[in-house]
RNA sequence: GCCUUGGUAGCUCAGUUGGUAGAGCAAGGGACUGAAAAUCCCUCUGUCGGUGGUUCGAUUCCGCCCCAAGGCA
């Protein structure tokens, strides 16, 4: 049985589509997202409920502290071994979830050598970017590593970072690594394709949704528990903006557009990464158990 | 009814001492290999409120009209 990848925006209906699918095919649900490992964050991440789940498994959900940092890396060493352990048990993985690099960690076999991150040599990266400058970070690295220097803009100085690091702890260029990815498993992935004007439209409700449900007060709550302003958790669309807000309450009426915005740009990310993903097929919005029996057929 | 100010991109506005216009935001597209809900790159758009006049040429100057805001009655 191949795996099946339920992809997509966010606001597209991945939890429900999973959970029957799961349901259908005696699976089992491995959330492929980046916030939802986070204990803590459940409204402004849309984290399915015990009800949503409706009694098939999930995984990979509530596995982290919001005080600790989390990366692919270490959602690759969390995800495999479930993911073995599911085929293991006869069982069809379902995996699910918005974050495109999480889901490619477990569908992937990248030729990615294993420089892990070094939070002090980010630092010093990060020190001199600001006192000399970003065109001279890059300069940089296009002396140890002119390839990766010519794909990467300047500007994007967490990425010429990570070229750097990479080039400081190994002594290899990230542009040498091999680069093709290799498919782990066969499997078929789908998104439901919501004309835009109708995903935003389904953006906007939910936010409120999120916003009547208590999303400042479950903010709140995780400040006060002692979580800090600028934990990586803290980055998650929702959960930022509302920190922003506790500290100038003039920004207050104009809360929800800002989510909405953020959550429109995000989901047009989204889009971008998931097209390009090999055995994607879009789904025609229609009832959950309509889009199930169409997932069925390429199965 | 009178006076004043304004009407330029989806929004907020800039500008053209007369040669058909540009910023920010929004929007669209793209990149992404240990921060990815992060980070970064690229691009579009206009009957310049309407209508006459002056002019080789008007969005710009002049007249009239319409609309909005404020003020006076």
């Amino acid at each position: 049985m191949k795996l099946i990848a339920i992809c997509g925006p966010t606001a597209s209906g991945k939890t429900s589509l999973a959970v029957a699918c799961a349901k259908a095919f005696g699976g089992e649900v491995v959330s492929c997202d980046a916030l939802l490992v986070y204990k803590g964050l459940n409204i402004g991440t849309a984290k399915p409920t015990r009800e949503e789940m409706d009694g098939a498994p999930h995984h990979l959900i509530d596995i982290v502290e919001p005080t600790q940092s989390f990366s692919v890396h270490d959602f690759e060493c969390a995800a495999l071994p479930v993911v073995e352990d599911i085929l293991a048990r006869g069982k069809v993985p379902v995996l699910c979830g918005g974050t495109g690099f999480y889901m490619n960690a477990i569908l992937f076999r990248s030729g990615f050598g294993h420089a892990g991150g070094d939070a002090a040599i980010r630092e010093k990266y990060e020190r001199i970017a600001e006192e000399r400058g970003r065109e001279y970070l890059h300069a940089l690295l296009r002396e140890c590593d002119p390839e990766s220097a010519e794909k990467l803009h300047p500007n994007d100085v967490k990425r010429v970072i990570r070229a750097l690091e990479i080039y400081e702890l190994t002594g290899c260029k990230k542009s040498s690594q091999n680069d093709s990815c290799v498919p782990r498993y066969p499997y078929e992935a789908f998104a439901v394709n919501w004309e835009r004007q109708t995903l935003y439209a389904r953006i906007h409700e939910r936010t409120q949704a999120m916003l009547q449900a208590g999303l400042v007060e479950e903010v709140k709550g995780l400040l006060a528990s002692g979580v800090p302003e600028n934990a990586q958790c803290m980055q998650a669309i929702g959960y930022k903006e509302v920190v922003e807000i506790l500290k100038n309450d003039d920004l207050h009426s104009t809360m929800s557009d800002i989510i909405e915005q953020n959550t429109r740009r995000y989901a047009k990310r989204q889009l971008t990464f998931f097209k390009k993903l090999p055995h994607l097929h879009w789904l025609e919005p229609a009832g959950t158990e309509t889009m199930r029996k169409e997932i069925e057929r390429y199965l």
